[in-house]
DNA sequence: CCTCGCACGAATATCGATAATACATCGAGG
DNA sequence: CCTCGATGTATTATCGATATTCGTGCGAGG
């Protein structure tokens, strides 16, 4: 009744999209439009639209008039993908360090904020898109707009992976408190530790703290 | 008037996509829905899916109510995204050569031919059009699919850039002939001869012949 | 029993029209 | 003269309906 139609598309492309990492709608599900139009309380154009933006992100492929399936988890994909993720954002500290303004200290501060607060709400998603956020605008202080599509993707998929494996879920609090490190490099405006703390902290995205020994610092809980 | 409707959307997509790769269509040209439609005979829904397709490819930015403009190209993000081009390509080698079947020589094979076809006739696009075919059907063997899009985008971003300087414009037989070492390599079954193949393949695509190769190793993972 | 052809159903692709919205222009007031 | 607000226009966003295409199941023929 009054419920707003603005903005309906991305409202069905952000709802599907949460879905789809948080793995509610499994690799292989069938999706038709029309379908999806009445579940949603939209028109076809709406859903269509958001299944074309996620066709460009990966998560559904789109099989003509044989409908659209949720795309496939591969995990020698996600790794490649993961250490591309790590090439990518290791590279982009020396470029990022000398254009850091103190704006964008801030802006990145204001980020960190709001990942520890969907940590102490335990909100799964709001910390998926905060991280996502967290890293894009990092990134986007390396001025090399082009490449910003492709790093969101591996991030998307990176976390679409990790969600995807039980093992690699973590205590909220930690992954938010693992992001501390990134941000005190670059207030001390060291590429290099800057580069290695986000090698480290991509490092621990998906392995186990428990299967190496080098992990001495905090322990959660 | 008489041109058939049926598959509007896709001829839409390829002719943007060409013409913005080809340069015809410059950086910061404003495109209209509606005005796209008038002009391609078509509806404003097939030129809608058009443009969401092409920013999925990062080829135009959709700016809401205020118009879908051409991306600009950036230096530093077009050697970005080569260097990660060469990353990937030259990675997937050691996945590539035990994979490969006979079919897929053949394939490959086919793909040669129908480049040196291309560059017999002069036909530019349909140069770039079968260089993007044989990597990304190389680049399939190695069985990443979820890497695969991300290979197509940096593909055609090379290949935007390239067109666009104009000194990197060359004689189309001798870039077909360029990959033929590629396809000897995979044919020995030699994983190494493969990834220095096509890691040479790429060194040559922006810098002139006759300059030294400059060796831009990077921090292997 | 197997294969081929055809009608049927389901889903997408496309169309035309309408609503919503952002930008530019112009005019009034300070 | 400058600033601010109302209005007009251009453009996208969304809708409902129709055309087109692909898979499927059934029946006839070999």
């Amino acid at each position: 009744m009054s419920e707003p139609r603005r903005q309906a598309g991305a409202s069905v492309l952000r709802d599907l999209r949460r879905r789809i990492v948080l793995n509610e709608l499994q690799p292989g599900t069938v999706l038709t439009e029309l379908g999806l139009a009445e579940t949603l309380g939209c028109s076809q154009a709406a859903v269509r639209e958001a299944l074309l933006r996620l066709e460009g992100e990966g998560l559904v492929a789109r099989a003509g008039r044989q409908g659209t399936t949720v795309t496939a988890l591969d995990r020698d994909a996600a790794e490649e993908i993961l250490a591309l993720r790590r090439r990518i954002e290791t590279r982009a500290a020396a470029r990022i360090v000398p254009r850091a303004g103190s704006g964008d200290l801030a802006s990145l501060e204001a980020e960190l904020t709001s990942m520890r607060g969907a940590a102490r709400d335990g909100d799964l998603w709001a910390m998926v898109e905060a991280d996502i956020a967290f890293h894009l605008a990092l990134f986007r202080i390396a001025a090399l707009p082009a490449m910003e599509p492709i790093l969101a993707r591996c991030i998307l998929h990176t976390h679409r992976f990790r969600l995807w494996a039980p093992w690699h879920r973590r205590k909220l609090a930690a992954t938010a408190a693992r992001h501390a490190p990134i941000l005190a490099a670059l207030e001390a405006r060291d590429a290099v530790a800057l580069a290695e703390a986000m090698g480290h902290h991509l490092d621990t995205i998906v392995e186990p703290p428990t299967s190496k020994t080098k992990k001495t610092e905090e322990t959660p809980g």
